[in-house]
DNA sequence: GCGGCTTTTTGTTCTGGCGCAAACTTCTCG
DNA sequence: CGAGAAGTTTGCGCCAGAACAAAAAGCCGC
């Protein structure tokens, strides 16, 4: 699986491009230039991984386009989905939290482009740019809030409700707006939802059918829009009666 | 609950105290003496608040002797427990996260002596004392570690693996030796250990009497001592016969 | 050494959701 | 457009472990 995607260097990246993105909010157009300089540019097939738990962190990432996900193998083979990284946040960034090795695999949930640095340049950018270090750190805060979030739903809730809340999560980070509701903006299976959950892609489906029924969510096959949000939240809260 | 303690600032520390703690090992003499200096000193009694999840983080700290666990409480009055620390390690750290208020609660495991310090130092000492980022990054980096393997081992581990694992990194990050074996160095219940891996004292308790009775472990009232570690990590692997 | 509190143990019942099995639907690609 | 692959739905039986219940053991202060 993952075939490697053949290395194909862009033509001339516009400095615009990284502008908004938080790491390099506070830079002037001359550093961003200057930045994007260093960087080779990828892009990346659906499903195919940027690098792999375990293996030495020598670069690290910033995601342009598309959706990242973040998932681990245990020694039997089964897979925990760990958080999925939507466009404009650094990836792979092990060197931050002292780390040689990347903790975790990072594969693309859609199609994605992908700047990438030598891991060495790291410590440049840190000392070299400000806000780059401050705004790097917000977001492992997040991600590390994310975690902590999920570790206590997973103590504490039955599962209709860690599938809610998953749900409720997707489409916050990485919903888009469409007629009928918010839409999840890439290709996810009930597979991938019950290992961002703890439970079984059959456990998934009954649940998402109950909720096609009552009119809260609309699904096709690796897509899934949720058409009454308030109503899951009800349900995450434990506050609607099960829907089994 | 968690009675004020009361102030006590003490005579005054010596330098070689902060010497061996990681984000300090870097410093000079008279560096350490400045540091210790902005400090306040407390101790606490055993279960006493430290600050509570949500408050605003006014302050940082380094926990010099004893123990102190990192737990959440959710809506409905459920405790998890999110990690112990031992002593050695700064913690509090909210601001090199950007954040503004704690994110989870610290309470003492044990009697504890703890330095504090306002948190509009942070920035100083990040700026001023070589090492003191990287070094603690890195404590963030392993504890970030660590709840991503507590989420995969809930994810896909039964309780009796769950527990077992708990155990054993307890006894790795705060084991003692004894004659007998090694053995947890603060007071902890079935019903911590059960907060620890999401299940309930009843569970935890059956588990170790079984243990016991196979010579597993041996346990007092609010003690734990692994008299066989390895048997343990076969059973956290699950290449034993369930204990039940 | 006695009363009350906390912690632990043990028994019994009950159920959420997993494991297994099989059919069905939707996409893809030659 | 037809075959195969990938993804989804649904039914059924079972069991790990929670919930409920109660008693026993250990600890503390007076």
């Amino acid at each position: 699986m993952s075939a490697p995607t053949p290395r194909k260097t862009m033509p001339r990246l516009d400095e615009s491009l990284l502008m908004p993105m938080p790491p390099f909010s506070r830079l002037e157009k001359r550093q961003i230039r200057e930045i994007l300089d260093l960087a080779s540019v990828r892009r990346f097939d659906e499903g195919v991984a940027v690098f792999e738990e375990g293996a030495p962190a020598e670069r690290f990432y910033m995601l342009l386009d598309g959706y990242i996900r973040v998932m681990r193998i245990t020694p039997t083979g089964e897979q925990v989905i760990a958080l999925h990284i939507p466009s404009g946040q650094l990836f792979g960034i092990a060197q931050a939290l002292g780390r040689t090795t990347y903790p975790a695999t990072s594969v693309t949930a859609s199609e994605a482009i992908v700047l990438g640095w030598p891991m060495r340049l790291w410590d440049q950018f840190v000392a070299q740019y400000d806000g780059f270090a401050t705004e790097t750190y917000k977001t492992v805060g997040q991600r590390l809030g994310e975690m902590n979030n999920r570790i206590v739903e997973m103590a504490t809730q039955q599962v209709e409700q860690r599938v809610a809340n998953a749900l409720l999560r997707l489409i916050n980070q990485t919903g888009r707006k469409v007629e009928t509701g918010i839409e999840i903006d890439f290709p996810i299976t009930r597979q991938d939802l019950s290992e961002m959950t703890a439970t079984t892609l059959h456990t998934v489906s009954r649940l998402l059918s109950a909720w096609e029924k009552q009119g809260l969510v609309a699904s096709r096959r690796k897509r899934i829009t949720v058409t009454d949000p308030h109503r899951l939240v009800l349900i995450c809260r434990g506050e609607a009666p099960p829907s089994r």
